[in-house]
DNA sequence: GCAAGGTC
């Protein structure tokens, strides 16, 4: 028998090459070729493409919400191709699929049943007659996938495989939830908003109403200040009463209360230990991709960021598949990765002699694997500097952190005793430590803080008396919607892996049409966001429990116990609840203010029917005399930027949407600005004017027979030939540069990595030495005297309003939005802009290099607002070399302090 | 224009 064994992804196929000895050959008797996808090929088609002729209207009908929610039953649920490069790949399988017998689909073996999905579109779309075959691999290594080949499943009955039909089911309710969008979008524009589009899903209007709530939560939480006797001993553990709302008597609203029960106790009571208990605690779970992101996030680094580097830095094999579903490793992944462990510790500092644990622990292990949990990858590299210069300051971050949670795993358990203890007079207050004996793996990596609530405190013995002092206290605030809160919570959720949750964070937070941002390293709503997280209160898809019941019903499809074509259709039952609930929520917008750059639309009666359609066209704003005439089907001149249009209103079709908008009939180019000739036959328009160079009419003759031109501009000569070009999408006609000479007086020219540069002689005042050149183009880095400082930098490819181009690039502070650099005491210096998580304002960055005293507001680790006051300060610190480290940074000043300093001021 | 799931 000849076999296709397909696999999702190139990286895959290339295990399996490696597993079978080669992309073809025999195994078990039977020749073999192995193929790889690239993720999914094929995707559902647009809604209005799915159904029959007669229904396309309605599908394609954004203005309108009669018509939801759909029938599925309507749905052909047709695949397209992605994109040409998809197609080109699905080509290639199909060529090698001409001569097998079976295929085997190899591809991912998720528990949503997403790799079955994959696999049997590709398989469908090749209109496959023969036999299919099934193999789930534990693990990438060569053991696991022979063993999977050894035990495949004859899979040739499609709608007889549980898994497949579970990721079926949950791929045509996701779509489907696609009516949520234009519903919003509806009932949006009923509230006199006009967004060009909104994006709701059970992901993202979870994500959307979690923060939400919570920043309401924040605005409505009204501080409780409680004021109690506490007792303290001279290491700091605190000894108090356990709480009781119904029969509490300690507790006080104001401090003159405690303090008249401050008397009842005396000063240096005894400590009486109860109990030592020892205890110990096995190394935290390898991190996914979003705990890693917690902890990246600390550092100011985006999701974005995040995800790009570490593609690359896996692309390289430095660090593992990072869209795992996987917290686990198989035995066989922990046997392949603990030889490089040594190899790994040397380059990340940690000490091999910590590395004793070599035996996998039980909570580390599964049988089978997708790809294992997130870890350091088989290419171990040479050092952080060899990753940084590669990858950067976060690409190092990242090898570091993913490396020394990975060698916790390899060290010993985290050894302390648990001391309870009580005072002797009061034997009410007690207390209960925890003190490090051995550290083990909390040496390398401590995972604490990724913690929701940082209670791992590790404390100092007790000492032998504590003194009664007033405890300032308040009922908890709500916590800021931060990246860790976000993620931890989305955790609970389930939804999605810790991956794809990362990648929808990133997704709804970029871009123009972003629905959420950090700022302050705290999420908020845009305007858009606010918008659809108020249309969406209390509506199921965003609900958190919407994905959960997905979930339940998709295991029992799987389980055979349920059927499968149900579960598509709950998204109707959704919607038909959600819609009711949708329009009493406009009436929620009414009090609030949404701040959005707004695509306007005008509403009317267009030949009796009613029509939406878009107020400006091409920069112009259609007056209200304009839009009359509009609407009574005239036609109307209006000037754009290029020229003066007429046009009117008409129905117009935009791929496969149809739409309402003003439609250009004939337009006229200013002559000033354009030119308005025939080439070849044709009409073209383009631009009098190129690069500051004012075409001739023998030029203009030339470039309309299509004739190469040559002129001079600034910083040399260009030769070229008028063509047609894109600019956004859209055709235009204008010159375009076939070869551009530099001047050498303006211009250096010369060779940076193989590739012909050209970059200017001048930067700022400075101009480049001869040796300074060479050591540019050579790779090397420039540093010289400007007005504002020296100044370091490197030639780099830039970018300036779209267009790339070679130059030197100063060396731009590292993380500036961590960093303030300014000028203090004549002196340019960088301190960190965040103290105690406060994140300093512009005035108060100003009034802290101007050597002045501030005060703010902030919130501390047990939620009590305080007063903090200090300075900017020259400080000192000594690092674990026992080497002295100089900085500046914020000085914290007790009020007294603060308040002398003000004096002085 | 709209989802969530893959891929790089």
């Amino acid at each position: 028998m000849k076999l296709l064994i397909l696999c999702e992804k190139p990286d895959v196929k290339r295990k399996f090459e490696k597993a079978l000895g080669g992309t073809t050959g025999f195994f078990n008797g039977n020749y073999f070729q192995i193929v790889a996808s690239h993720g999914h090929l094929l995707t559902l088609d647009e809604p209005a493409n799915q159904v029959s002729a007669s229904l396309k209207p309605k599908y394609a009908d954004w203005s309108n919400i009669n018509y939801l929610p759909w029938n599925l039953n309507d749905f052909s649920w047709k695949n397209v191709f992605k994109t040409d490069n998809d197609r080109a790949t699905f080509n290639y399988i199909e060529q090698a699929s001409f001569d097998k017998d079976a295929i085997v689909i190899a591809t991912d073996n998720d528990p949503s049943g997403e790799g079955d999905v994959l696999g049997w579109e590709i398989v469908n779309a090749l209109d496959w007659k023969g036999k299919v075959y099934r193999i789930r691999f534990a693990d990438e290594t060569p053991k696991g996938i022979i063993k999977s080949l050894n035990n495949w499943e004859d899979a040739t009955e499609q709608f007889k495989q549980p898994i497949y039909l579970a990721g079926l089911a949950r791929q045509r309710f996701d779509y489907a939830s696609m009516q949520y969008s234009r519903m919003a979008l509806y009932f949006a524009r009923q509230a006199h908003h006009s967004p060009a589009t909104l994006r709701l899903g059970r992901l993202k209007s979870v994500i959307l109403n979690k923060i939400y709530l919570q920043t309401k939560a924040i605005n409505e939480y009204v501080k409780k200040p409680f004021y109690e006797v506490r007792f303290k001993d001279s290491n700091g553990n605190i000894f108090k009463r356990s709480f009781d709302e119904a029969t509490d008597m300690f507790r006080f609203n104001s401090r003159t209360g405690a303090e008249k029960d401050l008397i009842n106790y005396v000063q240096n009571n005894v400590v009486i230990i109860d109990e030592t208990k020892g205890k110990s605690k096995q190394p935290p779970a390898l991190l996914d991709l979003g705990r890693l992101s917690v902890l990246l996030a600390k550092k100011g680094y985006t999701p974005k960021q995040i995800l790009t580097t570490y593609q690359r830095m896996y692309e390289a094999g430095i660090v593992s598949y990072p869209r795992t579903a996987d917290t686990k490793i198989t035995q066989g992944n922990f046997d392949e990765l603990l030889p490089l462990a040594p190899k790994i510790a040397d380059v990340v500092g940690v000490s091999k002699s910590l590395l004793t644990h070599k035996l996998s622990r039980k909570k580390f292990i599964i049988t089978k694997a997708d790809h294992g949990a997130n870890r350091p990858g088989l290419n171990v590299p040479n050092s952080l500097t060899e990753i940084s210069a590669k990858y950067g300051a976060l690409g190092q971050l990242i090898y570091e952190t993913l490396a020394k949670s990975y060698l916790a795993m390899l060290c010993e358990d985290y050894e302390y005793d648990q001391i309870k203890a009580h005072l002797n007079l009061n034997p009410d207050f007690k207390s209960e430590i925890n003190v490090p004996k051995k550290l083990g793996y909390k040496a390398i990596f401590d995972e604490s803080s990724l913690n929701d609530d940082d209670d791992e405190e590790q404390n100092t013995l007790f000492s032998n008396s504590a003194s009664p002092f007033i405890f300032e206290g308040a009922n908890p605030k709500p916590k800021l919607p931060t990246h860790k809160f976000l993620i931890n919570y989305l955790d609970k959720t389930g939804i999605g892996t810790a991956a794809t949750r990362l990648s929808t964070i990133s997704d709804i937070s970029e871009g123009d049409r972003a629905l959420i941002q950090l700022k302050k390293r705290v999420y908020c709503l845009t305007g858009l966001g606010k918008l659809q997280a108020i249309l969406s209160l209390d509506c199921k898809i965003a609900d958190e429990k919407t994905s959960k019941k997905l979930f339940d019903l998709m295991n029992l499809v799987k389980k055979n116990q349920a059927n499968w074509k149900d579960i598509p259709n709950l998204i109707n039952d959704m919607v038909l609840a959600d819609k009711e609930i949708m329009q009493r929520n406009i009436t929620k917008l009414k009090n609030v203010r949404i701040n959005m750059k707004e695509v306007e639309y005008i509403t009317g009666k267009f030949n009796g029917q009613d029509v939406a359609f878009k107020r400006e066209w091409g920069g112009h704003k259609f007056t209200d005399t304009e839009v009359q005439a509009l609407l009574a089907g005239q036609s109307i001149k209006i000037r754009v930027k290029s020229g003066e249009v007429s046009g009117r209103l008409a129905r117009q079709q935009y791929n496969d949407t149809l739409f309402w908008g003003f439609k250009a009939e004939e337009k006229i180019y200013d002559e000033k600005t354009y030119i308005t000739g025939k080439f070849n036959g044709q009409e073209v328009h383009f631009k009098r004017e190129w690069g500051g160079h004012k075409f001739t009419d023998s030029e203009i003759q030339a470039l309309l027979a299509g004739q190469v031109i040559k002129f001079s501009v600034k910083g040399g000569e260009v030769s070229g030939k008028l063509d047609q070009q894109q600019y956004k999408g859209k055709p235009f006609w204008g010159f375009k540069v076939e070869d551009k000479k530099y001047d050498e007086a303006v211009y250096a020219t010369g060779m940076y990595d193989g590739e012909e540069v050209h970059f200017k002689r001048v930067w700022g005042n400075h101009i480049f030495t001869t040796n300074e050149i060479q050591t540019l183009l050579a790779g090397g880095s420039v540093s010289f005297d400007t007005a504002k400082g020296n100044v370091k930098g490197i030639l780099a490819k830039q970018k300036y309003k779209g267009k790339s181009f070679w130059g030197f690039k100063p060396e731009i502070d590292i993380d500036p939005d961590n960093y303030v650099t300014g000028k203090f005491r004549g002196k340019i210096i960088k301190f960190k802009r965040v103290w105690g998580g406060h994140r300093f304002t512009d005035e108060e960055i100003a009034a802290l290099l101007a050597g002045k005293v501030i005060s703010f507001r902030n919130i501390n680790d047990f939620q009590v607002e305080y007063t903090a006051h200090g300075k900017l300060a020259k400080q000192s610190f000594k690092n674990s070399e026992g080497k002295t480290i100089n900085y500046y940074g914020f000085k914290f000043l007790t009020p007294e302090a603060a308040a002398e300093f003000k004096l002085k001021e």
